[in-house]
DNA sequence: CTGGGCGTTAGTTGT
DNA sequence: ACAACTCCACGCCCAG
């Protein structure tokens, strides 16, 4: 290969030892005919042009020659067979047929949320885009022109987000036209409340979590065949997934791009369901519903112990807590600049504008597993430790690196952190020796390893022995005990080669630790795959192998996020993909 | 040393 | 079937 010549910028750029063959470079502009040119040292060419044909040819033939066009029209072929065979699920959220055709229409939320009673205003057809509303005009203008601008486009004003707005914040596109989406949101979050109480219940004469006892055996027994495990659960692209921690119902729920929070009941009756609404009681989204309260990227969801509480960290720099008793989406941290009507704002002066967001989430297990404390870190380098018990403070607001920090990770002994992202390195530090606000960055952390590209993630692994990395130099590694060493960490443990280049649709890869029930021997993680037929991954702690490529037709996209159910009996795994469909393999 | 520009990547939706 | 669209990723090159 190395012979083949070529001249765009990219090739020699993916090519690094291409030979720039002389006279070609030489006599890029004389097609004069008083020159010859050479060519493999054997034919002579009375014109550039002629020459380049024949180079042409040649690189054709070399091709043909290599194999390398039969394998690509065979991958092709069995792609195109693959996407012919497996058209997207129809399963969960739908596109408002009448939306469908038009731009975005004005939500109803700008009547609602100004608390005007403003009877009758509803959106009653829409058709080409044009919108037919009932009531007077001029009082729908008013509504949408006088609707409240919030900061930094929020969805509202930092105030708690009823079940109800987060509903119709979704707006017309993907909220179901039948009237009975609320009826049905409502109906499901009832039915959340109850599943706590029944795991709360459980918990209370708890015995001690189910051991795995083959876990090779229950990662074969994995299947993605059935379609009934599929569903659209988000608009967009998918940022985050977690299962509601009981192990009675399995509940999913997915963050995307745009700040929508799709919540799945994997296992809703559909037949009940569908009885119903043909009664007018509830809407036919196969368990599916739909909350918008985040107006960016949702890069974060946590369950509390209970699952009674999930918490969402969003780019939009606040952190919501959906509270499934009190039915309320609860903001429990948010940024502000430093204009002095945020000065009472917990996160007063942390927004420093558009080249600063918050960019993920890690709960801080130390006082109770109630989600009351997390840390954040941010895309100017930043970790901060937020406390919201009390009045709610800033407890840790420290500059760790000049670049964005992808993740933080808190070792189980409550002092170790692990920080992780463009700065190429993972870092690990003594949170104890940090306090207050500095922008210093530290000189010294415990320990670090640099993978030469920037690292999407590094998680302690539940026993704390282990972190595990994701690095756009197409590496997993996985370190043992490396909150027990100094300095520069040369060699991991182990390290996987693994296609890490997602590209810019797909969210980046990030490796995750099965959460809980594994003795140390049988720590593994789960990640996603740019392998055909799609597939998701899963490997062991101990020795960096494979265990499980989970394939199956029901997975038809890369699955970018994926988790582990921390406590369900059976071994589930989820993966969410670019177009916010949600894969259960169980 | 920084920032602009470009290329890569996969899947859905519209024509 | 095919083109358009995504564009809060990141690496690399290259100009200033």
């Amino acid at each position: 290969m190395s012979t083949i010549t070529r001249r765009t910028r990219n090739s020699s750029a993916t090519n690094g030892a291409a030979n720039k063959e002389p006279d070609e470079n030489s006599t890029d502009r004389d097609d004069g005919p008083t020159k010859s040119f050479t060519f493999d040292n054997v034919t002579f060419y009375a014109t550039y042009q002629e020459m380049v044909t024949a180079k042409r040819q040649r690189n054709q033939a070399m091709l043909i020659q290599s194999g390398l066009l039969d394998a690509k029209a065979a991958l092709d072929s069995t792609v195109a067979a693959q996407r012919a065979a497996s058209a997207a699920t129809a399963r969960g959220i739908k596109r408002s047929k009448a939306a469908a055709t038009g731009e975005n229409l004005p939500r109803r939320k700008s009547s609602r949320l100004a608390g005007e009673a403003a009877p009758n205003i509803f959106v009653e057809s829409e058709s080409g885009g044009r919108i037919q509303t009932s009531g007077v005009d001029t009082a729908v203008e008013e509504a949408v022109l006088y609707e409240p601008q919030h900061y930094s486009g929020r969805v509202n004003d930092g105030s708690p987000l009823s079940m109800e707005q987060a509903v119709n914040n979704c707006g017309a596109k993907w909220v179901n036209d039948d009237g009975t989406t609320m009826d049905a949101a409502n109906q499901f979050v009832e039915t959340l409340g109850s599943v706590v109480r029944e795991y709360r219940g459980a918990q209370r004469h708890a015995s001690p979590t189910t051991v795995t006892h083959n876990m090779q055996k229950d990662l074969d027994a994995l299947s993605l065949d059935d379609e009934a495990n599929v569903a659209k659960v988000t608009p967009e692209r998918i940022y985050s997934v977690e299962c509601n921690p009981s192990p009675h119902c399995l509940i999913v729920c997915a963050g995307d791009k745009l700040g929508y929070l799709g919540i799945w009941n994997v296992d809703q009756d559909n037949t009940a369901s569908q009885e119903a609404s043909k009664r007018g009681k509830i809407s036919t989204t196969d368990g599916v519903h739909l909350f918008k309260p985040h107006s960016g990227p949702i890069s974060t969801l946590s369950w509390n112990e209970s699952g009674s509480k999930l918490l969402s960290c969003s780019y939009d720099g606040t952190v919501r807590m959906l509270d499934v008793e009190k039915q309320v989406f609860q903001e429990v941290f948010a940024t502000y600049n430093d204009e002095q009507i945020y000065k009472d704002k917990i996160g007063f002066g942390l927004d420093t504008g558009f080249n600063s967001w918050v960019q993920c989430m890690e709960l801080d297990q130390r006082h109770g597993r109630d989600g009351d404390c997390f840390f954040l870190s941010t895309s100017e380098g930043h970790v901060l430790h937020i406390d919201t018990r009390a009045k709610g403070q800033v407890t840790l607001n420290q500059k760790l690196s000049e670049k964005k920090i992808n993740t933080v990770s808190l070792h189980p002994n409550g002092f170790t952190m692990a920080t992780a992202g463009l700065d190429t390195t993972v870092k690990l530090w003594d949170i104890r020796k940090m306090s207050g606000t500095s922008k210093k960055i530290p000189k010294t952390s415990i320990a670090s390893q640099n993978a030469g590209k920037s690292i999407n993630s590094a998680f302690f692994s539940p026993s704390g022995k282990r972190i595990v990395t994701t690095t756009m130099a197409n590496t997993i590694d996985i370190l043992e005990d490396a909150h027990l060493s100094s300095g520069l960490i040369t060699k991991p443990k182990s390290r996987i080669r693994h296609d890490n280049i997602t590209g810019r649709w797909l969210s980046t890869f990030m490796a995750k630790w099965r959460p809980s029930s594994s003795t140390f021997a049988d720590e593994c993680f789960v990640v996603g795959s740019m392998v055909h037929p799609r597939t998701i991954e899963i490997f062991s702690g101990a020795s960096g192998k494979l265990l499980r490529g989970i394939q199956g037709d029901a997975l038809t996209a890369v699955a970018s996020r994926c988790c582990f159910h921390p406590n369900a009996d059976k071994l589930v795994v989820v993966g969410g993909n670019s177009s916010g469909r949600v894969t259960v393999a169980r």
